[in-house]
DNA sequence: GCGGTGACTGACA
DNA sequence: CTGTCAGCCACCG
């Protein structure tokens, strides 16, 4: 029965409400001490392409014990604006967890090479 | 349906 | 190194 449009329930999700799980599961995997993208949490929800989406779930805030401060720019910077209140918490988080930060941008060693040779590949892993 | 907006990204100067 | 730009996707009024 898929000819039906929207189904006898109209289950009608907006896609953050449809992978709202599989996102956080994303963030939540990344280790302590280490970041992560908006991009390679998307590829790792299965929504690669989806970094936009990604910074919108965690925009919604009430996330609570999500990490989300270890989720970066592609370039490893803060997505904040600088001097804004969340740069600064997402400063403050990530020196606590020992990530190295220059002027605003997480050094290389804090990079996560998680287990997967594909993010490994991605992201450039090297001290 | 259209245009604005954003915790994005990659390419280029 | 920095700044700009076009492409991008989903949500919203």
């Amino acid at each position: 029965m898929l000819s039906g449009p929207l189904g006898e329930g109209s289950v009608v999700m907006r896609l953050i409400d449809q992978y709202r799980e599989a996102i956080q599961a994303a963030i939540t995997a990344i280790p302590p001490g280490r970041v992560s993208s908006y991009g390679a949490v998307a590829r790792r929800a299965g929504i690669p392409g989806r970094a936009r989406l990604v910074a919108r779930f965690l925009a919604e805030g009430g996330h609570g014990e999500l990490p989300w401060h270890r989720v970066l720019r592609s370039d490893r910077r803060i997505a904040f604006p600088e001097g804004s209140a969340g740069f600064h918490e997402q400063v403050r988080r990530l020196l606590a967890e020992g990530v190295v930060l220059r002027n605003g941008r997480v050094s290389r060693q804090a990079t996560d090479g998680n287990a997967d040779d594909l993010d490994q590949a991605l992201w450039g892993r090297h001290r």
